[in-house]
DNA sequence: AATGAATGAGCCTTCATTCAT
DNA sequence: GATGAATGAAGGCTCATTCAT
C-alpha cells in the first residue's frame, strides 16, 4: 500500500516495519468494527505483538488514529500534487482535484472509509488544531493554484470557502455512497461526470 | 423547534411532551459529546427524568439514536415535499432540492449534526434495513419527478446514483463544513451558487 | 464498631447499612494489604457487592480513602470531646488528650493503623486542603482550651505549633511503634507515663 | 550532600557517581510524587541514564527503595554517634539524642521525608527483618548508653520499649509537621525546648 | 556495561441495562 | 408508570521487569 509505505520510507528498519503492521492491522479494525467498537485488544492480536508495544509506539488510542488519519491525509495530498503538477489551465487543474480525489478514493478505499469516520474524532482531540491548520493551507494553495494569472479568467467569481464544496462536493458525496454501500458503481466510472460537473459549476463559461 | 413537534402534533400529551423533553436533551448532549460518549446518565441529568424512565420510552440508548435520527429524517423529508409541491420546471425542481436541503440545515442546525454523525450508527443497527429503505425509495421518488415529462428533456441522460451527489453534493459539503466550524458564512448566503452549480451539473443545455 | 457507627446513626436504612459494610472491608483490605496494593476487586469480594456499587457510592478509590479517613477523623474527635469536656484543670486537659489518642487507638486499632498510612494520600489528594483546614481549626480549638484564665498560668509560654508535638509526640510515637509491631506492651500500659511526660514537657513548674 | 557522598567513599569512582545519580535523582521524584507514582521511567529521565541501568544496579524498584532508605539511616546514625561521642552525661545524652535527631532532617529534609513514607515500604519488603534488627541494636545501643553507671541515676525507671517514644517523639512529632508543612518554623528553633521536654520526660528529678 | 524495545498481567473505571419497590 | 440502586462485563492504560543487541 502506497500510503503507509510512505513512513518505511522516511524511518526505514525493523522499527518503522512494527508501526506499519500495527497502522494495517488498526486500519482493518476500525473499519470492520467502528472507531469505538475496536479495541487494544483486536489490533494487538491482528499484528501479532503486545498492547504495551502498541502504546510505546501510538501513545494512546486516540494516538493511533491520529496517527492513522495523518498518513491518509499525507497520502491523498501526494496524489494531488502530482495531478496538479500535470496541469496547466484552470479546467485541467479542477478536473486534477476530481480525478486525484476520486482515484484516491477507489486505489485506498479502506483509508479513505477510515478518513471520514475519524475526521469527527480528530478534530475534537488535542490534534483537532494542527488538522484544522493543515486544512486551510490545503485550501489557500488550491485557491492560489485557480487564480494564476492565466487561470482566474476561466474561473467564475466566487467566494474561497464556497469553492473546494462545488468542484469536490460531487464526487464526496458520491463516494461516501459508494464506500457504504448505497451505490454500486465504481467512482471512476463516473470520474468524467464528476470532473465537468465541477468544472460547469465553477467555470466562467 | 418545528422538528421535533411532529412527534407531539401525532401523540399530544404529558406523555408525548416527556418524549419530547428527552429527545432534546439527547440531541443536544449527542452533538456536545458525541454519541459514544454521552451517557444515559447525562440525558437523565439534563432532561430531569430518570434512567428507568428513558428506558420506558426508547428501549435502549441505540433505540434513542433511531427515533432522534428518525425524526430528523422526516422533518427534513417534510421540508422537501412542501418546495416540490410548489415546483414545476426540471430547474425548479432542482432548486427545491437544494433549497430545502439549505434552508433545513440551517433552520435545524442541532438535527443536521447529529444526522450526520448518527448516519453510520444507524445504517449498522438493526433499523439499518429501513433506512437504506427509505433511502432508496426517496431517491426513486425523486428521480421520478425528475423524468416526468416536460422535465425530462432539460436534463441530461445520467446515471440515477449519480444525479443526488451532483444536485446536493456541494450543498451538503459546504453544510457539512460550515457546521463543524471550517467555514463562517452560513449556506443560506450561498443558496443560489449552490443551486445554480447543480442545474449546470446535470441540466442538458 | 462505634466509630463507623457514627454513620448508620446518620442516615440509618439498608443503605447506610451497605456503605458501612463497604467502608468496613476497605478498612481491612487497606491495612492487610496496604493502600495501593488492595484492589476494589478485594474489597467487593469481601462485602459481596459489585464493584459498580462501589463508585456508585464512593465515586473512586481515592473517594473511598477519604470517606474511611474523615470517618476515623471524626470518631476521634468526638471521643478527644467527651475526655476534654470532663476536665477542669490544665493538667487534666493536657491527660485528656493523651488519654483520648490512646485509648482511641486501643480501641479502634485499625483506624488507626490506616489513619497513618492514609493521610498523606488524602493530604495530597482533591480533600487535602478540607484536611488541612480541620487539623488547623482542632489545634486552635485545643490551645484556646489550654489559655483559658486559670489554665494558661500553669502552663510554659510555648510557641503554639509546637505545642501538640509536645503534649502528643511521644503518645503518637508509641502508638505508630505498637501498631507495627515493634513493641509489645499496649499503650494503654503507659497511659499514665505519656500523659505525665507531656506534662512535664509543657507545664510551668 | 553528606548523606549520599557515604556511598562514594566506599565506592569511589564512576560507578559509584552513577549509582550516586540514580539515588538522588530517585529521591527527589519519590518525593515529588510518592513510592508508587513514581515510575522507574521518571527516574531514568531525571537522571539520564537507561531504564536497563537501573535494574542492574538496583536489581529491583523494591531495592532501589531499600538501597535509599539505609543509606539515610546510615547517615542518621552517623550524626548520633558523633553527637553522643561528645556527651558525657545523662543530659546530654538525651539532648545528643534530640539534637541529632533535629539537626539530621534539617540538613536532609529530603532524606528524612523519603524515611517516613519509605519505612513502611521496607518493613514489608525482603529487608523488613534487617530493618527490625537495625532498629533493635540501635534502641540497644542508646539504652545501654543510658544506663551507664553514673548516668543510670538521673534518669527515672522506665520500661525500654518506652524510653524511645518519651526522647524522640515530640521532636519527630514536630519534624513530620514541619516536613508536611502543617508548621512553618525550623525544626531547628526549637532545639533546645524539643531536648528540654525530652530530659523532663525521663529524668528521675 | 549499557540500552530501550517489548512484554503482559492486572487495575481502575465506565456505563448500558435490569429490576425490585 | 416511574425510580434509581445495583450489576458486571469490558476496555483503556500503566509499568515493573526482561532480554537481545
Amino acid at each position: 500500500m502506497a500510503t503507509i509505505d510512505v513512513l518505511e520510507r522516511n524511518h526505514p528498519g525493523k522499527r518503522a516495519q512494527l508501526k506499519r503492521d500495527i497502522l494495517l492491522s488498526a486500519l482493518s479494525c476500525f473499519n470492520e468494527h467502528g472507531l469505538e467498537l475496536t479495541t487494544i485488544e483486536m489490533i494487538k492480536v491482528q499484528c501479532d505483538t503486545s498492547v504495551g508495544n502498541i502504546y510505546h509506539h501510538f501513545g494512546s488510542k486516540e494516538g493511533l488514529i491520529a496517527a492513522l488519519f495523518f498518513c491518509a491525509q499525507q497520502d491523498q495530498a501526494q496524489l494531488l500534487e502530482a495531478y496538479l503538477a500535470a496541469a496547466t489551465q484552470a479546467q485541467e487543474g479542477v478536473s486534477a482535484l476530481v480525478y486525484s480525489y476520486v482515484d484516491w478514493v477507489t486505489a485506498e478505499p479502506e483509508l479513505a472509509r477510515f478518513q471520514f469516520q475519524a475526521r469527527a474524532s480528530v478534530a475534537k482531540g488535542p490534534q483537532g488544531e494542527e488538522l484544522a491548520a493543515r486544512n486551510r493551507a490545503r485550501n489557500r494553495h488550491i485557491l492560489k493554484w485557480l487564480s494564476e494569472p492565466g487561470r482566474k479568467a476561466g474561473i467564475q467569481k466566487l467566494p474561497g470557502e464556497l469553492m473546494p464544496s462545488l468542484i469536490i462536493g460531487p464526487a464526496e458525496n458520491y463516494c461516501r455512497a459508494w464506500l457504504s454501500g448505497r451505490v454500486q458503481a465504481s467512482p471512476k466510472k463516473y470520474r468524467e461526470e464528476l470532473a465537468l460537473a465541477a468544472w460547469r459549476a465553477v467555470s466562467a463559461g
